[in-house]
DNA sequence: CGTGAAAGAAACGGTAA
DNA sequence: TTACCGTTTCTTTCACG
């Protein structure tokens, strides 16, 4: 597990673009950045061998997809202990409903982030799926009104990039 | 804004396939799908022009980049009013840092899902750029052991899509 | 929905700074 | 070592059956 790679100008400007819209052509790429073509191959390349780039995914809208609500579900798991969570965490990733799970610090150890299709489906989800559980104490359920994806991760600063 | 979609089984397994790798061929696609590749172009621009299909995004890992911590923030904004939430969710949308913002029903208002470098950067980022703002009445800072992204999501049931 | 052809992009070598 | 150029290979895309 490595840390920060060196990223130039370049990198940063074909990062930028590419979060945008993955499927911009290394033509059109080449054009905005003010490089070859076959650069802007060889840097994405290499982004994605050094593992700053992890793949490229579609972006889907759950609401199209016939799940209109989406919640966060906070959840305690005790005994909090490696036997259990691990096999808790990976039957709440198998759930078609999940879309992200969190582990955390502090009083709530789990985050679940879910979309259903309508509130029985949620109710549905929360009793069979979690408390049901032995192993689940408490969950708190919190549905979401908006969602916002935010910008580009950009690196920190202009400086000091560790190797 | 529409509702749910009608999927076939065909637009099903290609949403599948291209959640995994959005760079997938039309090619290798319509080997896989059991179609011909300019049936799957058909198919999947259909499912970008009715909106399944939001786009086509890089993933990146924030740690590569400069920024080895996660945390979730709490964020309660008073007065809950139009006139400040709106300004309020403009400026955390803009921070380099932020990831993922909510609007959330119960007592927390908003939760932010963002990425710094390190505590300093983390603290920093509390003490600037929320507790110090006016309308933020609140936050509550946990930090993220570790985040799973979960499958595709696939619509609920293999019945009943209302178009 | 499939076929086939034309336009276009990606990938790969070689080459020069 | 890195960027650029030209060619080959493959994909995308469109008109038509």
């Amino acid at each position: 597990m490595a840390e920060s790679v060196v990223l130039d100008p370049v990198d940063l400007h074909l990062l930028r673009l590419l979060q945008n819209d993955a499927r911009t052509t290394y033509r059109d790429l080449a054009a905005q950045v003010g490089v070859a073509p076959s650069t802007c191959l060889d840097r994405v390349t290499r982004l994605r061998r050094s593992g700053v780039i992890l793949g490229h995914r579609l972006e889907l809208d759950p609401a199209k997809l016939g799940r209109g609500l989406q919640a966060l579900l906070s959840v305690q798991v005790r005994p909090h202990r490696r036997e259990l969570v691990g096999p808790f965490v990976e039957r709440i990733r198998a759930l078609p409903e999940s879309l992200t799970v969190f582990h955390l610090t502090g009083p709530d150890d789990y985050l679940v982030h879910v979309a259903v299709a309508d509130m029985s489906d949620l109710q549905r989800l929360v009793l069979d799926e979690f408390t049901s559980q032995r192993e689940v104490a408490r969950v708190e359920t919190r549905l979401i009104f908006q969602r916002w994806d935010c910008g580009p991760v950009l690196p920190p600063s202009p400086s000091a990039q560790s190797g």
